[in-house]
DNA sequence: GTATCTGCAAATGTTTTGCACTCCA
DNA sequence: TGGAGTGCAAAACATTTGCAGATAC
């Protein structure tokens, strides 16, 4: 067995426990994009991981994506990022933290550093906090 | 002449002239446009300008309307917000400041206190840097 | 007069919905 | 076996685009 294959068996398997404990059955699709979503970093949209899932699973259908990610969302195990105007973001750490996205790639990266959630103030009650930065990447920087 | 024709008159002189400061021509549905986002705290979506400044304009299409916030984006008169993923809202105030959405209402508010822009960091250029909340807002905890 | 702008309608891209069929627990 | 989950297709939205005609300057 490679260590891919080893790497692919662990990802199913954390992926399998993490729908139980979240009270989901655990389908073949649900697994591919669990599993797939597992430690990801590139922020994906739906779109996306639909693309990436696919080819290994070529049933798969953009509805069900969509519908697995709300499923996750609504249990807090992932978050949706608003970054982007164009489309919605999907992050598998639900942890806030502040995200860069490039304005010339259109790359979402985590960006390093906190920030004091402000504080409830006239009434209001502050349930999350995003912090959004604009810019441009050290890649784009590269090659213009 | 009523108080109310007194501001009418005020603003649309405004808006005709900052459409001729930003080298746009002062047709009647931008400025109808620009007169209404003046000083406007609600942070509308363009279909919210759309339906409040229809009634007065008839012929108003939503098109316009979209090209008309393209062209004050550009020339940094307003500025877009992501905070809803649901659809962009804009802001009249150009400058950068806290917004909240209320999860309950949606409307988007103003919300007070700074907040250092992160530094450049790891080969990143931030030019922009927008801060986000996220819970309930004071009427909504009013009238639950 | 003419380049810019408008309205209309059609197209686009993303996300949601409805429903018959499938399959996991 | 039954209800949750899936695929498919159509619908719902927000937004963009193309173009013929209108109009600000």
């Amino acid at each position: 067995m490679t260590q891919e294959d080893q790497d692919k068996r662990e990802r199913v398997s954390w992926a399998v426990s993490r729908l139980k404990a979240l009270g989901l059955r655990a389908t073949p699709q649900r697994i591919a994009i669990v599993a797939f979503l597992k430690g990801n970093t590139t922020h994906p949209s739906a779109e996306d991981i639909y693309e990436a899932v696919s080819p290994t699973m070529p049933s798969l259908s953009l509805g069900t994506v969509y519908s697995t990610l709300d499923e996750l969302i609504a249990r807090g195990e992932i978050q949706q990022l608003a970054i982007d105007p164009e489309r919605k973001h999907l992050d598998p750490n639900p942890v806030p933290h502040h995200h860069f996205l490039c304005e010339k790639c259109r790359r979402i990266y985590d960006y390093p550093g906190s920030f004091p959630t402000p504080k409830n103030e006239g009434g209001f009650t502050i349930k999350s906090c995003a912090v959004h930065l604009y810019g441009v990447c050290p890649a784009c920087k590269k090659d213009p």
